[in-house]
DNA sequence: TCCGCCGGGCCTGGGGCCAAG
DNA sequence: TCTTGGCCCCAGGCCCGGCGG
C-alpha cells in the first residue's frame, strides 16, 4: 500500500467548500465561525482523518507546546519520580514532554542536550543537574526559560529546590535525639549535588552539637556501594548510628551489619533518604527521609510557565527558588544505642 | 531586555554576503559549497548566534527526528528502565523522545496521547503497552510507525516482547526441582499483560508436572500488596515455595514471613522477577528473573528505524515480534524444602 | 454605521529543483 | 564540473479588507 499522505487544512476546506482559513478558525475554536459551517468543516475534518500538523502551527505561532527535560541516569529513583510528576504536570497544561539523557556529567554534554532539544524547538528546559559539571557555570543560550531542578540553586536561573541540608540535619539529629553519641555517614558519590549538600549538613549537625564527625564514606547510590561501607562500618565496634544518603545504600548497609552478626536497630541504627515506595518493607522497615518528587516536579513547570507569561511585560523571577521541604518518616530501623 | 529574536537563515546569509540557499547547504553539511564560503558563513553563524529551527526543518523535510513514547506509570521500575534505554538508542540514531504518561488504562486516553504526540510530528511511536486496554483492540490512525513493548505480541504491529512465559516458567521450575511439592504465586494486578502471561505459565508448568496448582494471590506491584499476601501466605503452614511476579512484591512477602517467624529460604523459598538493582541487597539476596530492559528499548528503536527505512520499498515487517529471554538468577533465596 | 462571518494575501524558517555563472 | 542563487512548496496563522444584514 501507498503511504497515505496526511491531509491538510487545504484539503478540508476544499471538501466542506470553505476556505482554508475559515477551517484554521475552527481548529482553532475562534467564536466567529457560523454554526452551520462549523458543524460542516468539522465533519469535513472528521471524513478526511484530518490532523494539524504540528511543526507547521509550531512555525507559524513560535510556540511547540513542548518542554525539554536533561537528566543524567534517567532510571534513578528520584529522577524517574521527578520526570513522571513533570510529564503530568506538563500534560496537564496541555505540554508535553522531550526527554534527553546525558552520559557524562561535563558541560558539553549539557550543551549538546540544550542543542538537541532547541532544535526541536521546545518553549522550555529544565535541567535535572544531579551531577555537578566540570566547569562552574553551565552558558546555555538564551532565549528559551530554563529551571533547574535538583542543582545548584545560586545559579542564575531559576530553580526548585529539596531543602537537603534541612533533610539530612534531621536525620542526624533524630539519631542524635535517640542517644547516639555521634553518627557515621555514608554519602553519594562526590560530584553529586544532593550527595555533597547532605553530607555538608550532617558534618555541621554533629559540630554544632559538640560531637566528633567520624569519617566520612563515599558510595555511588546503588545497593552494592552500600554493602561494601556497610562492612567497613560493621568491622568497627564503635558505631552505633549510620545515615545513610539514600535507601538503596541503607539496604546494603544493613545487610553488611547482618551479616557481621549485628542487629538493627539493636545494636546499630540506620537512617536512609528518599523514602522509596518499598522502604516500608525493608528489614527492618527503614527510618528515611521523604522527598516530594511530584512536588518538584509541579514547580518545575509552574516555573517553566510563569515565565513565559512573564516575558515581555517587565518579567520577574529571574533568580527565583521555589524550596520544597523533606521530612522524617520515623519507622524501625532506628533506636537508642545499645547498653553498656 | 526585549526577547531576542531567534536569527534565521535569512540573517546569517546577509551577513555571509551570500543566498540563504547556501546557508542551508552549509547547515546540512552538503559537499558542493566553496571552503572558503563555507568558512564564511560558518562564522556569520557564530557571530548571530544562529541555531536551526527545528519546527521550520520539520514542516520542510516532513521529518521531525523525534519519536514518541506512550507509557503507564512512568517511574515504575522496568518501565523507566525501559524508557532510558529507547532515550539512549533514540540519541544514538540522533533522534530525541517525546514522552507522554496514561494514567487510566483506556482506549481513549491513548488515542488522547497519540494524538498530542501526533500533533508534536514525532516520526514514530513506542507504546509500552502494560496494561490491557478496555477495548480489545486499539485503533490507531495510520501514518506513524508504531512499535508496542511490553504488551500483546498478538497486534498487528511490529513488537518487542519480554518472554514472560520462560521467566516464569524457569522460576517455577527452579523451585521444583529444589524438591518442593508445589509453588505458590502472587500474581501482579490483572490488567496487566506481563503478570496475567507469567500467571498463566506458572499454572502450566504446574499442570506439566502433574503438581496441585494452589489459590492464585493478586497483587499490584507494590511491596505493600506483597507484603499483605505475604500474611495470607504465611497463615498456612504447607507453602514452602513462592514466586512473586516481582522483586517488590517478593520483598513484601519475605517481610511477612519473618514476622510470622518463618524463616528465608530455610522454611519458605521465594523467587522474584525483574532482578532489581538493589535485590542482591535483599535479606536474604533474591533469586529472580533478570530482565534485560536495555535490550528491548534499543529493540523497540530499531524496529521503528527499520519500518521507516522499509516504507515504500514494499515495506517488509507488518508483524515482527523480537523476543528477549529473561534468565534465571540464582542468589540465597530459593532452597530445599525443609525436611520433615 | 456597525457587526458578524468569511476569504485573500502575506508571513513563519528551511529545503528541493533547476538554471545560470 | 562545481558553486551559487531564484523560485516555489511545506501547513498554518494573522491582518485586513469585503460583503451582507
Amino acid at each position: 500500500m501507498t503511504r497515505r499522505q496526511a491531509p491538510s487544512q487545504r484539503d478540508v476546506a476544499e471538501l466542506a467548500g470553505v476556505s482554508s482559513q475559515t477551517v484554521s478558525r475552527v481548529v482553532n475554536n475562534r467564536t466567529n465561525v457560523d454554526a452551520s459551517t462549523r458543524e460542516r468543516v468539522l465533519s469535513a475534518m472528521h471524513v478526511l482523518g484530518y490532523w494539524t500538523n504540528g511543526a507547521a502551527r509550531a512555525l507559524a505561532t513560535g510556540q511547540s507546546r513542548s518542554f525539554g527535560v536533561i537528566s543524567f541516569d534517567l532510571s534513578a529513583h528520584g529522577n524517574a519520580r521527578t520526570i513522571e510528576a513533570i510529564a503530568a504536570a506538563a500534560a496537564d497544561a496541555d505540554y508535553s514532554v522531550n526527554i534527553v539523557g546525558i552520559s557524562a556529567p561535563t558541560e558539553e554534554a549539557v550543551q549538546r542536550a540544550y542543542t538537541r532539544l532547541t532544535s526541536q524547538a521546545v518553549d522550555g528546559v529544565v535541567l535535572i543537574e544531579a551531577r555537578i559539571l566540570d566547569t562552574a557555570t553551565v552558558h546555555l543560550p538564551t532565549g528559551v526559560p530554563v529551571v533547574i531542578a535538583d542543582g545548584d540553586p545560586g545559579r542564575s536561573f531559576p530553580a526548585v529546590d529539596i531543602n537537603q541540608a534541612a533533610g539530612a540535619r534531621s536525620a542526624t539529629r533524630h539519631l542524635l535525639d535517640l542517644g547516639h553519641q555521634t553518627v557515621w555517614h555514608v554519602a553519594g558519590p562526590r560530584d553529586s549535588h544532593a550527595a555533597l549538600r547532605r553530607a555538608a549538613a550532617w558534618h555541621a549537625t554533629l559540630k554544632d552539637a559538640g560531637r566528633t564527625v567520624p569519617p566520612l564514606l563515599f558510595g555511588d547510590w546503588s545497593a552494592d556501594s552500600g554493602l561494601e561501607a556497610g562492612r567497613s562500618l560493621a568491622a568497627r565496634e564503635d558505631v552505633t548510628a549510620v545515615f545513610a544518603a539514600n535507601d538503596h545504600m541503607a539496604l546494603g548497609i544493613i545487610r553488611a551489619l547482618h551479616e557481621a552478626g549485628r542487629s538493627v536497630p539493636g545494636d546499630v541504627s540506620i537512617v536512609g533518604f528518599d523514602n522509596v515506595r518499598e522502604a516500608s518493607c525493608f528489614l527492618p522497615p527503614l527510618t528515611t527521609i521523604h522527598q516530594d518528587f511530584e512536588a518538584v516536579g509541579r514547580r518545575c513547570v509552574e516555573l517553566l510557565l510563569h515565565q513565559m507569561a512573564g516575558e515581555g511585560s517587565g518579567g520577574p523571577t529571574p533568580g527565583t527558588l521555589a524550596t520544597i521541604m523533606p521530612r522524617l518518616v520515623e519507622r524501625a530501623s532506628t533506636g537508642p544505642p545499645p547498653g553498656p
